[in-house]
DNA sequence: TACTATTTGTGAATCATTTCACAAACAGTC
DNA sequence: GACTGTTTGTGAAATGATTCACAAATAGTA
């Protein structure tokens, strides 16, 4: 198939978001107008991102909330459960693992590992703390679909090499740098010190 | 000028943090390949980035490392200080005010809010939380140039249009929902929902 | 000074994404 | 069933971003 956009993906996701809330609302069809103005976006570009995958709606009517939720489910490979294993059970992995909004998509936090001895075999909500050396062997128990990166920056490469090494195909990274990975293995960042700085810029003109 | 797109202005603080890498290495000198290489980039793109906004290099030797940090700094704004104010005092929002990242970047967190009497009053690093209904009368004595909300969705939007109101014009949303708000202001998310789904998306095709 | 080895800066060319515009499809109504 | 008012799906056009390719600039060397 045709290789989409980066920005098609994440305007998908938008999509899927706002589907469940107008689900939620009782609304039963929704038109690609009303789509792009509760997501930011043009009529147009939500057909033509819909008409990469298929032709879900019905010309004179619109979408079907309920049918079109479960084609973009389907699309963005979230009709199933993911494995999730957290590295680092620092600051921001802790608000992680309390975090309901992942699990709630599907998206279970299984294990957290650390290298730092006081942490290991503390309780972190439904799971203990593991050693980062039983990485290896517990996943070749319990494999896992994606990985958290959570560690200092200076961790993080040496991390994604050893998750990359397990046949690791999906991470997620926050460690503020630039991570070298083979192109089979995707690696979304979130950076925000970037997202800060990118406000810093649009503050320029402002005095 | 020219509007400078996006996708640069974030490659340009890719290229700031590796400057300071390679400044901490001791480099002087640098050129557009090997921002590139460490950049994941390519060097005609390092180079036309830069030219957006002006001939910083010396032909045949490449860009002094100071300089061209200095010249980015300036750019991006980054030669200030920025005043941030925290609007939601829970998982999230505390691991943010305990991040040095931030500050070391000259993005200081000087207020934390939050609408629970419980959590008010409460010292959450250098700063008492206080009452979000103190935001008014706090920021007509001690204004903030960048808010991060961190509220729950449901509240994310009314607390954008209070924080417009007030004439903020750089916000930083965590909530997972699209907010609207005038074209004067840059609202940035962070949306590790969509980066998580995003990795659903690439894995599709590993089985 | 002349020659070499680099590396920048930038128009032009290519590639990608978004927007336009309209025929085709459909529900509702008379 | 014909007519009306919508709204989709999609080529074509327009816009935007990246890559190419090369002249111009510079340091080093002899
Ligand atoms: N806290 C934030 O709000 C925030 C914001 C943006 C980015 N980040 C980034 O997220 C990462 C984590 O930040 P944090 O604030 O949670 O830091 P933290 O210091 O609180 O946590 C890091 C944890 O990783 C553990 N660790 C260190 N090396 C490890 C290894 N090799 N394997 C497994 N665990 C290891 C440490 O023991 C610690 O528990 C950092 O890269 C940071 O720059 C954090
Ligand atoms: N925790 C995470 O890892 C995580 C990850 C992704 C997104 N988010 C998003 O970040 C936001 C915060 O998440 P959290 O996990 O920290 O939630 P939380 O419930 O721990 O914290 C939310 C805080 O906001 C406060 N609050 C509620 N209404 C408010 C208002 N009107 N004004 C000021 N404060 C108010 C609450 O009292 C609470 O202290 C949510 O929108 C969540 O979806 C969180």
């Amino acid at each position: 198939m045709r290789k989409i956009s980066e920005s098609t993906v994440r305007r998908l996701c938008g999509y899927l978001r706002l589907l469940e809330e107008f689900q939620r609302a009782g609304k039963t069809t929704v038109s690609s107008d009303e789509l792009a103005l509760r997501g930011h976006t043009t009529p147009a570009q939500v057909r033509k991102d819909l008409s990469f995958f298929g032709s879900f709606g019905k010309r004179g009517l619109g979408y079907d909330v309920c049918d079109l939720t479960e084609r973009l489910r389907d699309i963005m490979g979230l009709d199933k459960n993911y494995r999730v294993a957290l590295i680092g059970a620092g600051k921001i992995g802790s608000a992680l693992v309390q975090y309901r909004g992942f699990s709630d998509r599907g998206f279970d936090i299984v294990s957290v590992y650390d290298n730092d001895e006081t942490k290991v075999g503390t309780s972190w909500g439904d799971v203990a703390v593991r050693h980062v050396s039983a990485l290896e062997s517990d996943l070749a128990v319990a494999p896992i679909q994606i990985a958290i990166i959570a560690t200092p920056a200076s961790e993080a490469q040496a991390t994604l090499d050893r998750l990359v090494q397990l046949g690791i195909k999906a991470v997620l990274n926050f460690a503020p740098t630039q991570l070298d990975h083979p192109a089979d293995v995707t690696v979304q960042n979130v950076n925000m010190a970037v997202e800060l700085e990118t406000l810093s810029y649009a503050l320029r003109s402002c005095g």
